[in-house]
DNA sequence: TATCATTATATTTTAAAAAATATAACGCTC
DNA sequence: GAGCGTTATATTTTTTAAAATATAATGATA
């Protein structure tokens, strides 16, 4: 009997060890980008308003400009744009994701136990 | 004003999509293995018993043969004993650790946002 | 055979997390 | 200025996860 198993992992970027920044929250960043909406981003990933709205304050204050400014009221009744400094974290946290990518690909050959 | 950040990450043994050895499991095999006890080594790490009981069937499923031998009743009231394939799970793994520690190192040089 | 500390398991209780609900503020548009 | 759909926030409810508790089974040892 042989049993085959594969390697997997996760990066994130920390700030005084604590989480600000990992591969939901890309997501969430890149969905806002999309939609031009925090409430429509977290309809599509199946998230409340609020987890959403506390994940943006929270990356908001933690880096070093905004990553998300959010407008209240007006046409369509608001909107939310992603920063210049919030799409090149997306950019760079790609870019850390394709060099994982290829570690667990290079480390994940014949694992057997 | 600038921020710096640190890059931190973690890997793990999947089977099916779902995950079979990681950081925590492996400090559990290595603390029943210097105890000789699941108990002891439950305690150790501020968890429950059953918590500990139910990571270890888990892994001894999983796994193409048994992680550790539990044994009930005799001398001291029983014992856990981790196997020799549970033993080469803990230093393969390690290996894994460190590769990832390297490469974490490689890639968190300059990060500021 | 009584004792012991452990393994093994089920059940209950507690705590934490998530979801749901409610409400206000906002500013363009009509 | 009424309506709209969003942001912003607090509160309540529900769900989930964790912890605690209880109890049996085990077998060497004395």
């Amino acid at each position: 009997m042989e049993s085959t198993f594969t390697i997997n992992g996760r990066i994130w970027l920390e700030k005084d060890g604590e989480k600000v920044l990992g591969h939901g929250r890309v997501e969430l960043l890149e969905r806002i980008h999309n939609s031009g909406s925090i409430r429509q981003a977290a309809l599509q990933m199946k998230m409340s308003y609020k987890q959403a709205w506390d994940i943006i304050k929270h990356m908001n204050t933690h880096f070093s400009s905004p990553v998300v400014i959010p407008q209240r009221g007006g046409k369509g009744g608001g909107s939310a744009l992603v920063t210049e400094n919030g799409l090149n974290i997306i950019s760079e946290f790609h870019q850390l994701q394709e060099k994982l990518k290829k570690f667990l690909e290079v480390n994940s050959v014949n694992i057997a136990y």
